[in-house]
DNA sequence: TTGAAAGCGCTAACAG
DNA sequence: CTGTTAGCGCTTTCAA
């Protein structure tokens, strides 16, 4: 017999010369076959595929990675997967690569807590050599990224991002924040609390909360701003606020984002407060499950397009790296709740 | 000079033989440094890590895979990642990962319908030469997989699994749909609607569905089945619930997901029927946002312990591939809410 | 249009 | 303990 046994060859132990000597060609056939170019015969391409058919045969990236020295796996730097818009994010950002043809390889630091951890998810990324890097942590600073801005393209996404090298998909924070603290203007609020989360915390948190609370000063609004500035938790100045609500010296709050704004609902309700009877709530994100029901009036996050148009963009500059870098921002939409209604009468 | 200018080098283009010459010491050494064995002196060592440093080296691991014909990447094959129970499971499945040490690599199909897609999302992650597979998907059968068994450990999680050559972490569907039926029983209802998915659209659901609806009928209960079978949309059958409702044919409705349940909720708000006066309502996942505020009566899945539990079956088995394998089964707990009361007198 | 041969960057025997 | 040497599986000149 002068063919192998493949038969019990397992599949991914199939190299390429295995599949060129049942095809009768070299393997540099195999090779150009697989990857579309240079044009061969149209016979030998048919053996070839033929063969690789019968071995099950699953071309190794690695190799192929290697001498090639590119990649279509882009890695994804994340930070805390449990917040659900970050999940969805995630998710929309996963899809969209693939829309893309592209691998995602996702990478979140252990402990979150850890800048240092960031910085090793990083090099685990760059280590795969991947094609492209996707951004999605504040924690990462662009100094960070610096040192290889030449040699592989970055999109920061959802983040704020004002470095010259990197690009950004971003969402329109200042500009959200601005639509809500309008919101809660426009149905007659003169004092209301705004959750300020600290900037190393979540830089996209804080941002909203200083525009919320620089609009609403804008209105002549007299605002309280509420400091938290623990990782992970959304209980944080929920018992302020409701002294502040107590005391009548407010009469809305308004959250940097839906977790926290619920987390503040369910508080309000222990403390036997009626929403928006005594005071008005407004979340942000508009990404949750049973969020109308809930009647959180809030602002959606553009997730879907931002997520999209990142991966596009990366597409883009893998293609070619001379692309200009942009910076781009997409506000959301602001939702309509029960939550928020006109103050109490004095 | 005899030394190059490594400080103009992009970290990325430098290579092992770079800090091999900085630290006049062969190639070999460093990599032995790098892996950590065989043991290298202490002073080799330390001359070896500032070079490295220097020089920002990023050990490729395209090239290491190569080599060392292995890999610390995990492949995981997901279904929708806008569900958001399968969300959840991902963010925890990805924290896992990072736990264990190991890199995840994650593939959606682009057109959740197509099973021809899904098939090519396995041979990407597959060309990939993952060190191990985490499936996630019920469309991919065990069949597809059988190939591949021996050459790469594969768990499968979340799903029903029974394959021998396939280890499972998965949620116990049959127990989960009985505890929810027993809550809906224990509080007198004789007469319910229970949505069944159709096992084309999810296996883990349908197994819910059948079992509530199993379950109830043990008790002696009256059971409408109502059939759901298209891909991504949860207002399917809701119409003919309300319907079963109005007509006093069933007091309570199960859903086999928060989704559905919510979609449910909203659907009778809008024909004006009380929950839980008129019917009650049962979900199951428990991994929404405010669903506690919502009321919502549901399971809650255990999601965190079946993540960490996959991966920890994966990464022993990618060390030792001779354990058995085995088909684990979590339950959930309940979650009274509610949604959930006793049928109103006829 | 095809084949032969030289690497891609790294690890792992095998000597010393 | 360290250096030399063969590959790992693939792509890509360069010739034919």
């Amino acid at each position: 017999m002068a063919e192998p046994d493949h038969a019990t060859l397992e599949p991914l132990k199939v190299r390429m010369d295995d599949v060129a000597l049942l095809a009768r060609v070299s393997r540099a056939t195999v090779s150009r076959v697989l990857v579309g170019h240079p044009p061969v015969s149209a016979a030998t391409r048919e053996k070839v595929f033929n063969a690789v058919r019968e071995l099950g045969y699953v071309p190794n990236m690695m190799a192929r990675g290697l001498a090639t020295r590119s990649s279509d796996l882009v890695g994804l730097l994340l930070r805390d997967p449990r917040n659900p818009a970050y999940g969805l994010l995630h998710s929309q950002i996963q899809s969209a690569a693939s829309a893309q043809g592209l691998q995602l390889v996702t990478a979140v630091p252990h402990w979150a807590e850890a800048a240092e951890d960031e910085l090793a998810a990083l090099r685990r990324l760059l280590g795969l050599r991947v094609g492209g890097l996707l951004v999605s942590t504040g924690v990462i600073k662009a100094r960070d990224l610096e040192p290889f801005l030449e040699s592989v393209p970055v999109v920061s996404v959802g983040r704020v991002e004002d470095h010259p090298g990197i690009y950004g998909v971003s969402y329109d924070e200042d500009t959200n924040g601005a639509i809500l603290a309008d919101a809660v203007a426009a149905v007659g609020h003169r004092a209301v609390a705004v959750l300020v989360t600290g900037s190393a915390v979540s830089t996209a948190e804080n941002r909203r909360g200083t525009s919320m609370a620089a609009r609403l000063e804008g209105h002549g609004i007299q605002v309280v701003r509420v400091a938290a500035d623990k990782f992970g938790t959304t209980d944080e100045g929920n018992e302020d606020i409701v002294g502040l609500v107590q005391e009548r010296r407010v009469t809305a709050a308004m959250f940097p984002n839906d977790a926290r704004a619920v987390a503040f609902l369910r508080h309000a309700r222990a403390a036997s407060l009626d929403v928006p009877g005594d005071v008005s709530v407004t979340g942000c994100d508009g990404a949750g499950l049973g969020l109308d029901l809930l009647g959180l009036a809030t602002l959606r996050i553009p997730v879907e397009a931002v997520a999209s148009r990142a991966l596009e963009v990366l597409a883009d500059l893998m293609r070619d790296r001379s692309a200009p870098v942009r910076h781009e921002l997409y506000p959301g939409v602001f939702v309509p709740g029960s939550t928020l209604a006109p103050p109490p009468p004095r």
